[in-house]
DNA sequence: TATTTAAGATAGTAATACTATTATTTAAAA
DNA sequence: TTTTAAATAATAGTATTACTATCTTAAATA
């Protein structure tokens, strides 16, 4: 985790380990805009200078976690494509790790992997919507996000070493699996899945999207 | 335009058009965070009271200016493709129509076309990723986007009539038009337009993307 | 035992997002 | 023309947010 983002490392107490939970509950039921590090610290049973000795402001946490989250999902990518070779398979498998609403890995006790899912949905690309996003980015605080697309770049360039737009197709793939499910769920008539609300629905619309334009 | 976006119509007043005119500006050179009604009031000069007339809050000001956008695109796409008869010559147009800067239209004196794209890249988005979103979409908010949305989805059927998602393609393209413009300027590295950074470079991947994913 | 360090408790401030009241100007209706 | 209503301007006030500062206590470390 890049250091920038914290004032003390959460992981390193239990008052930072309960900041990061609770944080992902409080977004997760309330969304950004309604999380305060007040309510934060009352939900916690400390106080609002106790979370400010850890983040700067709310924005910083929501990065943190968001972070957290993309190196959580490299990994995961990364054990489940180990023994593959056929790189389309691979790409099938990324498709569906970011479509498809994760389990809570219970072997990370203060962190719901699947709340943590659905903060990226609705609360994802606000982390580099913001006036400050050339500093934020100067700082490295969106090099998770850029490590994954890149390796996913690199999966689509196994597939068709020709292919000309991988990093952009990676990040279309990313935001696509994230926003078509938002849309599925608040605003069906954006989508084609308004009956079904299955993911399985968003992971075919992508994979006829992906495969049809990476096989020229 | 949706009168529950408004509690006095802009449109039919000097100040009305004037707080239009200046929140453009405003947010589009400080962001939607950070503008506020007083700031807005301070720069037409009038007082906070006199913008709370007419917008209940920030928020439905900026689904107000995006509606407004979305009303002026679907036109500007009618206009555009009014003679043309070949679906794919019109899809592609819609593609070069989103993803191309516009010039400002002079016809629409208080609203400044340029700005409200570039608002649409960077805030758009924030219209909808909120808690209150099914409320929002009851009361209709979105309906200009979910016209554009439609439009745009019976061209890609006109192009394949068999083809499962148009709904959700148009979305695809429509926020990828955007998005990838936004990683282009700022996250250069998801994206594979960072040397040029030229718009006609996102047409060219949208449009592969588009044509190679509906002709199966 | 002395000394850092983290946490808890409390207070305070500037800005934000409003609401309310009154006075003044403007414009339409009687 | 006068009356009346509507829009605007001016001012004040409140709850909440997003912080900063300080002081005390508890626990860990040297």
């Amino acid at each position: 985790m890049n250091p920038s983002l914290y004032l003390r490392d959460p992981e390193q107490s239990e008052l930072g380990k309960n900041i990061i939970k609770h944080s992902i509950q409080l977004i997760h039921d309330n969304g950004f805009e309604a999380f305060t590090f007040k309510k934060l610290a009352e939900s916690i049973g400390t106080t609002e200078a106790g979370v400010y000795r850890y983040f700067e402001n709310k924005h910083k946490l929501l990065v943190y976690i968001i972070s957290w989250y993309w190196g959580w999902i490299q990994f995961q990518l990364s054990y489940q494509t180990n023994n593959i070779e056929d790189p389309s398979i691979k790409l099938k498998k990324v498709i569906t790790l970011l479509s498809t609403n994760v389990e809570d890995d219970i072997t990370t006790g203060h962190v719901d992997e699947f709340q943590l899912h659905q903060i990226l949905i609705a609360e994802g690309s606000k982390a580099y919507l913001t006036n400050h996003v050339g500093k934020d980015n100067k700082q490295q605080f969106f090099q998770p996000y850029k490590d994954l697309c890149n390796t996913i770049g690199e999966i689509i360039l196994e597939c068709n070493p020709k292919y000309k737009y991988p990093h952009s197709l990676a990040s279309t793939i990313i935001e696509m699996a994230h926003l078509q499910n938002f849309f599925m769920n608040h605003l069906p008539t954006l989508t084609d899945f308004s009956k079904s609300k299955d993911e399985k629905e968003i992971i075919k619309y992508l994979e006829e999207l992906v495969f049809n334009t990476i096989r020229i």
